[in-house]
RNA sequence: UGGGGCGUGGUGUAAUUGGUAACACAGCAGUUUCUGGUACUGUCAUUGGGGGUUCAAGUCCUCCCGCCCCAACCA
């Protein structure tokens, strides 16, 4: 988490409210947030903008941010979530120091507060089903209706309530409604639900509860049992602001709250291009077998992300920059990745590989008694960015690999490398001239003939003689074998459903190009798992977690080349 | 249709709170280079629109336009 902490100030309206609220002792100078997913899902990249934005807020001000899980839901929530939320959560930097906490530990409570309520006039019970319900609220600019049992008696509400806890009746036959103003301009104040009817069991209360608390009645009063001074939350959340405060005032009236009233503050939730953040969706994707997985390295889920080689630290680093605003914004997703691209280039071991091979037979090269080409080890960089990463050592012979696209009998304009006649450099090795190629029966050249220098060993002329290009390359008789999948954006569209309004329809059916028979040099194969190193002149590739000898494409490298073709 | 939020370059975020548009990404043009990588240099907006106040407005006033959110017993 050090890092972040040296980027220059990003914009943060919610940092300057904390300033300001510290300036004139609003909380007495405590700073508390919290991060309340719901279990019903993994985290994904949108949530890491709000994962940072509470935790470093909290930490910025020596204050305290924490995971709490808001589990109302029985239908859709499940203990496998909470596990897998904890650990995405610990990966991308922010690790517990405490217990996570649960809004299922505070059903007590909030029951003994919507009693208070109850018994204050302040709610009632409903028994009419939810479509009445719904179009008793009516709609923007027009009125409400008063539900036909909105002035139930204390003691009859309260004995339906005390009956809906106790089980006696189905789902959906009565909700607990707060009792505020069918006419307000605000429809969430339009008699909101606080509790309804569930008899799906609980991960955690099991079949303890019957009755359970909505987000609106749960949220505001968890903060305040926790002692929550600034509750941070997406803008979607702005209207149910005045039913926060609601719930608090009124209850503040008939209890102590044990702490100062919490205060809410929405923000922008991020959005990048080429991908969706809809929890629901990405689900379907999963389910529907599109991805393989919830860690598939093209989805933007944490663990999606990090199979991929995406580093924590960039990730963090990246929604700082991104800040906290309220204007709703889409980030490109290049943007990310130049973060990722940074910081990789700083650590990544540079190594060779060769994913698409080409054979390339050195004509003159020395032969030993046997006849056997000669081994010769050539001593190359692990990282010219650091090099306290020193040196490794890699075989070189007579018959190499190079990148099919390194070499082209028909050069187009502007193409640097390998192509008859043409002298390049075999990075770190020797300079090398095509002299023939060989093609089969469709045109596809399958070997290169080329002879070498014997006087440029290590890579350098002694007559100072410049080379266009340097290539990479692996020896053949050493080569290992892998697989490497290559990934593109998930979706074709920078906004996935513009044009129809379903995502799927821009789906990219080409996201993931599996290459097998891909040459390494020998150094690749001692990489651990999750690693991520440099393919050079390639890009950043993230070794497996699972499975040896598969690497991920993190990200490709910038490919000026490559913004050349595309010109034309 | 009522309420709320938001509009600065291709993208996103800034602007000492009225003082002459900054940073990053992307793009383009170059320099350096044993990665067409990295690094470095240059280039790329007059702030949704109109009107007003002022010596001075992205910042203030006013009218208009556009986008987003809210009528789940989801969160």
């Amino acid at each position: 988490m050090g890092e972040t902490s040296n980027l220059p100030t990003a914009a943060n309206f919610v940092h300057d409210v904390v300033v300001e609220h510290n300036a004139t002792g609003a909380f007495g100078g405590r700073v508390q947030t919290r991060f309340p997913p719901e279990p019903n899902g993994y985290l994904h990249i949108g949530h890491a903008k709000a994962i940072t934005a509470d935790f470093e807020l909290a930490r910025e001000f020596n204050g305290v941010c924490r995971l709490r899980f808001d589990d109302t839901n029985p239908d859709t929530e499940d203990a496998s979530f909470v596990a897998g939320i904890v650990e995405d959560l610990a990966w991308l930097g922010y690790p517990l120091d405490h217990d996570p906490l649960f809004t299922s530990d505070y059903f007590a409570q909030l029951a003994e507060w919507a009693e208070l309520l109850i018994s204050n006039g302040l709610a009632y019970v409903d028994d009419q089903d939810g479509d009445t319900i719904s179009e008793q609220r009516g709609g923007y600019g027009k009125p409400g209706v008063e539900s036909p049992f909105r002035n139930r008696t204390v003691d009859e509400n309260l004995a339906l309530f005390a009956g809906m806890r106790a089980g006696d009746f189905d789902e959906g036959a009565r909700v607990l409604r707060a009792r505020i103003d069918m006419q307000h301009e605000n429809m969430q104040l339009r008699d909101p639900v606080m509790y309804r009817i569930r008899k799906e069991p609980h991960h955690r209360t099991g079949d303890g509860w019957s009755v359970y608390p909505t987000y609106d009645w749960a949220h505001g009063q968890s903060d305040a049992i926790e002692g929550v001074t600034h509750s941070l939350c997406s803008l979607e959340f702005d209207s149910h602001r005045a039913l926060y405060d609601w719930f608090l005032d009124r209850l503040s009236e008939f209890a102590a709250l044990p702490f100062e009233q919490p205060r809410q503050y929405e923000f922008a939730r991020l959005e990048l291009t080429h991908t969706i953040t809809s929890k629901r969706k990405l689900a379907t994707l999963v389910a529907d077998g599109v991805v393989d997985g919830w860690d598939d390295p093209r989805l933007p889920t944490l663990r999606g992300l990090r199979r991929r080689g995406y580093p924590a630290a960039a990730i963090r680093e990246f929604c700082h920059f991104v800040g906290v605003s309220k204007t709703n914004s889409r980030h490109e997703i290049e943007l990310l990745e130049s973060f990722i691209r940074t910081r990789l280039n700083k650590v990544a071991q540079r190594r060779m590989a060769v994913l698409e091979p080409l054979r390339v037979v050195i004509t003159n090269w020395p032969t030993d008694a046997d006849g056997d080409p000669i081994v010769e080890y050539v001593e190359l960089n692990n990282n010219p960015e650091n090099t306290e990463d020193g040196t490794r050592t890699a075989p070189f012979s007579g018959v190499l690999y190079i990148e099919h696209d390194d070499f082209k009998a028909e050069p187009p304009p502007k193409y640097y490398r390998l192509t008859p006649g043409r002298e390049v450099r075999l990075r770190g090795a020797y300079f090398v001239t095509a002299t023939d190629f060989v093609s089969d029966d469709d045109g596809n050249v399958v070997e290169v003939h080329v002879t070498y220098d014997p006087e440029t060993k290590g890579g350098n002329s002694l007559d100072g003689r410049k080379v266009k290009s340097t290539m990479h390359w692996v020896s053949a008789a050493h080569a290992v074998e892998a697989e490497v999948a290559l990934y593109e954006r998930l979706f074709a569209a920078e906004v996935p459903g513009s044009e129809t309004g379903d995502p799927f329809d821009d789906l990219n059916s080409d996201s993931k190009t599996l290459l097998h028979g891909c040459k390494l040099e020998p150094a690749l194969a001692e990489t651990a798992a999750e690693e991520v190193v440099q393919f050079e002149r390639l890009g950043y590739f993230a070794a497996d977690q699972r499975t040896p000898l598969l690497f991920h494409r993190t990200v490709g490298l910038r490919d000026e080349w490559a913004n050349i073709q595309k010109r034309k």
